[in-house]
Formats: structure tokens, C-alpha cells, sequence
DNA sequence: AGCTCCCGCCAGGTC
DNA sequence: GACCTGGCGGGAGCT
């Protein structure tokens, strides 16, 4: 392949400060920048020369490394910043541009010049993440494309001219795919859409996310895994090492039961469609866009996206797999500045997720057919091309393709057709639908089959609860087993949700306490707690028995929106508020994400 | 030690 | 058959 990178490239590798910085964020999405290091100090202001530098140029070049710091020179925060100023910095970018030519031009002769030599040893691996990558690469195109001008996107010149190998571009480019901001022209090419498309196909993707219960699925998912780490904690058991990763494929067994008499081939066939980083993109979206507060951690995304993919991933390297993709479209996401990495701390330790920092204000879903973007600033002649870009997004069978996907994601949906075909025609499969493919039956079949495991577990744990009153979530579970195919496309997971607990007592929330996650349907009852010192907000998460005379040990959690300089805030004032119940703390500490480039792409468009 | 994710192999798809 | 596309997991860098 021609964009293979030189063998060398590989070799050396330096440390370097994530482009990434963590901050601490509270529920608001308010960012509290962490102390400075000199480090934070230097990525930082490498960042700030790195955006700045684009205010002035055109389309970004691939910033070329190094040449001030001799390669023998210790690597320092110092040597650090040095370098991503060079690299920002368009006097020292053309220079090194000059270079190239000249290099290039000598090309033939196999040998690395000497400068080319100090690039290499310049390149660290968080050089070429994928999320400064697609830094780059958005830096190259405008948010709102002039579609009189020629928006085509050659895979290969942007491979050559960002000096990455194809298979990274690719990468990026399923990811923008998944949001409608490039569609894919022919072999090798591709059109520039940027964000005109995007409040649309979020708006389609939060509504396909409700309607096949993301939102709870993962509180499922969470109260799970509370309950499990009760039992845990009550035992000290060893299966927790068993039992930790696998549970939900443990939980999953009936439906995998159900699923495994399907054809293997077919089950592969439809595993590797199903696993395409564009569907798990657009999954992993969606789950932001139906949690409230929009916080998903990696793992419970990896078991839900898991949980849709159980005839083949069962074990513990498949959950490390979907981790890994998972990280991969994270990183591009949080280049579209679209989510944030943070972390939630629990007593087990620190967990990736990510927070949503995309807009918020999405069209109306009844209006996605129509073109009522909210944004004046929308161009006009762009809503068409939204309208037709909502319209294919989840388009019916009916939709005859050519080679090109302009305009769609035609080729995800017929994936998802013969997904669904396959499933409907499994003999043990379980719910078979009987509505079209419109938004309304996106994924259902799938979701159907995890909402049994769901009510399947959620009996059990009633069982367990059998106190606690009547969860209107085993109704709508209910609903969604035995009668999916009953329920109206329009349906949406609210309506399902939309009763409390009859009867459950509801806490009295401190002033200024906000529902962390929706009381509705889960047993747990998160609240957020103002923090009064200088950090974020609390979240405590509340078991129902908790609010009993006597509280189970672990019933009752709290997650913290760390504050600034305080990784160990598991003491801090709002938690000791609660702390007669609180023995488990999620702290979420943020990562930073570079300063919006839209600014300076906007005023070259 | 666990987290993060780059890297490139290679299978499947397309031309 | 050549080339394109992208799933996948090893393993290195980072915390």
C-alpha cells in the first residue's frame, strides 16, 4: 500500500502528554481545568498554538516535526511544547513543506535524510492518535461545506497529505459516516458534508435510541452491576473474577440459547456487518442520546453493543475488542467535540466514559421529516440535502442502491435488513417483526431479544426485591417481549417510563438536587448534590432499600464530578453529606478536548 | 497492573 | 487478480 509508513516510523517511540487533557466536569458540563503542571502547561499551550495556527492558514497541512530539537535532546515538557509549536506553526509547517518537495524528489534513493531521520524520532504515538488525526483532518474542511464548490475527499490525498496509512482514514471516516458528515462517492472517494447533516441524524438516532430502549437497557445494566457488587461485597466471593466481565453474557444465556441455532455462517455474515464501526458508532451515540445525565461508560456500551452481538462474543477478548472500537470512535467523536472522556471512579477503580458535549437541542423527531432545522444559521440550500440525508438515514427496504452512497447510509441499512431477515428466519428467534423497516423497527428484533434478558433479570432481581414495589420497567419489558411486534412505531421508551414506582418512596433531595438518572424505571434513584466546595456535583445513587429503616450495605452510591485537583474526593463535603449510606464513590474526571475548531473552519468557508 | 489505542495483518468485498 | 475496505487483536506506551 502506498501511504504503508516507512519502516522506521515505528521504531522509536517517546512519551508525549495526551492532546487530550483531563479536567473534572460536573453534570452541567462545566469544566474545571485541572492545576497546572508544567506538562498540562505545555500541552496546552502546544494545543492553543496548534488551533491558533489554523486561525490564519488554509487547509491544514500535516504538521512536520522536530527539526529544533536535535534527536539527542532529553525529552522534556520543555522539548515537548517545542516541538507541537513547530508543528503548529505555519512559518516553520511551509519550511518543512519545502522540505518534503525537495525530499521527495530524491525519493528514489532509498535513503532517509537526515532531517527525515530527526522526524522519525520526533513521532510519538500520541502524535498520531486517531483523535489528533482527526483534528487534522476536520481542520482541512469547513463545519458548513459551499456546496457550489467541490467537496470530494480522495482517500489517498488526505492519507498522503495527513501522512498516515489509509486504514486510519478509514477509520475516521466510517465514524462521520455514521453522522451523515461525509458519504461515500465511489472507490476511494468520498463528499464532504460536515455539520450541516448532523443535528438531523442525531435527532434520527436519538429517537431510533429511544425506541429500542437504550436508555433502559442501561440502567438495567448499571442497577446490575450495583446488585452484583452488593453480592460481592456480601460474599467476598471469588467468582467475582468470573463473574465481573461476563455477567451480561452470563444474563444473555436464553437468548444466546435462542440465537445459537442460526446458521453459523450467516451469524458471521451478519457479525461483521453488525460489527462495523459505523453501527457501533451510531449505537454508541445513541446511548448518549437517550442517558440522562449523558454520561456512558465504556463498559456498559461494550455489554450492550456485546449483548446485540451474542452468538459470537462470548468472551472476555471480544469484550477487550469492543473496548478497543469503542475507544477508537470515542476518540473521533470527541474530536467533533460531539463527547469528553471522563472517568468514573468507583471502589473497584477507575472506569473510562465519556460525557456529551454535542448539542443538545436536537430537531423534533416529528419534523425530521421536514426541514425545521433550529439553527438559523443553517443555510438554506443545505436543509434539502438534511432532508434527504434524515430520510435515507434509516431508509426502508424499498431503497434501491447503486454502487455509491451519496447521501445515505444505504449500505447500513441494508445490513440491518438482512440482519433482521436473518433473525426473523432463525427458527428459535424468539420475537419476529411484523412492522416495516421505518425508523420505528430499527434494531427491534435485537432489542427485543435483550429486553427478555433484561425482564428475565429483572424478575430475578424482583424476586430478590420482593418488597419493593411493582417496577413499571417489567411492563414495558413485558410490553416489548411478548408484544413487540404490537407496539406502535411511535413509541418512544418515555412513554414506557413515564410512571415512577407506585408506591416507592421518594428521597428527599438536598436543595438544589437534580435526578441524577431517571427514577422512572429503575429501582436505583441517582440524585445530583451540589457540590459546596470547589468541585463538581454529586450523583448518589439510591436503592429503594436503601430508603428502608435498615439500608443494605452497598445500596446506596454516590458518583462524583471530581473537582479540581482533588482525585481523592471520595471524602469531600456533598459525599459526607450522604456518607451514613454512602460506601461507593464514582468520580468522573474528565479529559479535555481541544478548543472547538469550528471558529477558524467556518471563516474559511 | 490496568488502561489506552496504534499498528498492521488478513479476510471479505469490489472493480 | 489487483485493489479497496475494515474487523480484529497483539502488544507497546501511558497512568
Amino acid at each position: 500500500m502506498s501511504s504503508t509508513l516507512p519502516e522506521g516510523q515505528k521504531l522509536i517511540r517517546k512519551p508525549l502528554r495526551s492532546p487530550f487533557k483531563e479536567t473534572s466536569a460536573n453534570d452541567k458540563g462545566h469544566v474545571f481545568v485541572e492545576p497546572q503542571t508544567p506538562l498540562k502547561n505545555a500541552s496546552k499551550a502546544s494545543e492553543a498554538a496548534f488551533l491558533e495556527s489554523h486561525k490564519n492558514m488554509g487547509p491544514l497541512t500535516t504538521p512536520t516535526k522536530g527539526l529544533e530539537a536535535p534527536s539527542s535532546e532529553p525529552w522534556t515538557p520543555t522539548s515537548n511544547l517545542k516541538m507541537l509549536i513547530s508543528a503548529a506553526s505555519p512559518e516553520i509547517r511551509n519550511r518543512e513543506k519545502e522540505r518534503s518537495v525537495d525530499s521527495s524528489e530524491s525519493e528514489n534513493s532509498q535513503e532517509p535524510e537526515q532531517g527525515e531521520e530527526v522526524e522519525k524520532l520526533q513521532i510519538s504515538r500520541k502524535d498520531k492518535s486517531l483523535g489528533l488525526l482527526c483534528y487534522k483532518f476536520l481542520a482541512r474542511y469547513p463545519n458548513y461545506p459551499n456546496p457550489a464548490v467541490n467537496n470530494d475527499i480522495s482517500l489517498d490525498d488526505v492519507a498522503a497529505e495527513l501522512k498516515v496509512e489509509r486504514r486510519r482514514i478509514y477509520d475516521i471516516m466510517n465514524v462521520l459516516e455514521s453522522l451523515n458528515m461525509v458519504s461515500r462517492l465511489a472507490k476511494n472517494r468520498y463528499t464532504w458534508h460536515g455539520r450541516v447533516k448532523l443535528a438531523q441524524t442525531l435527532a434520527m438516532l436519538k429517537r431510533a435510541g429511544r425506541e429500542n430502549r437504550y436508555g433502559q437497557l442501561m440502567q438495567q445494566i448499571r442497577q446490575r452491576s450495583l446488585e452484583r457488587e452488593e453480592r460481592e461485597f456480601d460474599l467476598d466471593g471469588e467468582e467475582k473474577e468470573n463473574e465481573d466481565m461476563s455477567s451480561f453474557e452470563m444474563d444473555g444465556d436464553s437468548g444466546q440459547a435462542e440465537l445459537s441455532g442460526a446458521d453459523p455462517k450467516a451469524a458471521s455474515a451478519n457479525s461483521r456487518k453488525d460489527k462495523s464501526l459505523r453501527v457501533m458508532s451510531q449505537k454508541f451515540v445513541m446511548l448518549f442520546l437517550v442517558s440522562s445525565p449523558p454520561v456512558v461508560s465504556l463498559e456498559i456500551a461494550a455489554k450492550i453493543l456485546i449483548g446485540e452481538d451474542q452468538v459470537v462474543d462470548q468472551d472476555k477478548n471480544k469484550f477487550k475488542t469492543k473496548i478497543r472500537r469503542l475507544y477508537d470512535i470515542a476518540n473521533v467523536l470527541s474530536s467533533l467535540e460531539l463527547i469528553k472522556k471522563v472517568h468514573v471512579t468507583e471502589d473497584r477503580g477507575r472506569k473510562p466514559a465519556f460525557k456529551w458535549t454535542g448539542p443538545e437541542d436536537l430537531p423534533s423527531p416529528k419534523n425530521l421529516g421536514t426541514s425545521t432545522l433550529s439553527s438559523a444559521s443553517q443555510p438554506l440550500e443545505s436543509r434539502s440535502s438534511v432532508d434527504n440525508c434524515a430520510k435515507n438515514l434509516f431508509s426502508s427496504p424499498g431503497t434501491k442502491r447503486g454502487f455509491t452512497r451519496h447521501n445515505s447510509l444505504v449500505k447500513l441499512v441494508k445490513s440491518i435488513q438482512d440482519d433482521r431477515r436473518k433473525i426473523n428466519s432463525a427458527p428459535s428467534s424468539p420475537v419476529k417483526m411484523t412492522g416495516d423497516s421505518t425508523n420505528g423497527g430499527f434494531y427491534t428484533n435485537k432489542m427485543a431479544h435483550l429486553a427478555a434478558i433484561c425482564k428475565k433479570q429483572l424478575d430475578e432481581q424482583l424476586t430478590v426485591h420482593r418488597n419493593q414495589p411493582t417496577n413499571k420497567v417489567t411492563d414495558a419489558l413485558n410490553g416489548s417481549t411478548s408484544q413487540v411486534s404490537e407496539l406502535p412505531e411511535s413509541t418512544s421508551a418515555s412513554n414506557h417510563q413515564s410512571h415512577g414506582p407506585s408506591g416507592m418512596q421518594i428521597p428527599v433531595l438536598p436543595a438544589g438536587a437534580i435526578p441524577y438518572l431517571s427514577t422512572k424505571c429503575s429501582p436505583i434513584i441517582p440524585v445530583l448534590i451540589p457540590q459546596h466546595q470547589a468541585g463538581g456535583s454529586y450523583a448518589v445513587y439510591m436503592h429503594p432499600t436503601s430508603l428502608r429503616p435498615q439500608p443494605t450495605s452497598l445500596a446506596v452510591r454516590s458518583m462524583t464530578f471530581e473537582s479540581p485537583g482533588s482525585a481523592n474526593t471520595k471524602t469531600s463535603p456533598a459525599a459526607t453529606t450522604s456518607s451514613n449510606q454512602t460506601n461507593h464513590h464514582h468520580t468522573v474526571k474528565s479529559r479535555q478536548v481541544p478548543q472547538p475548531l469550528n471558529e477558524h473552519v467556518e471563516k474559511r468557508a
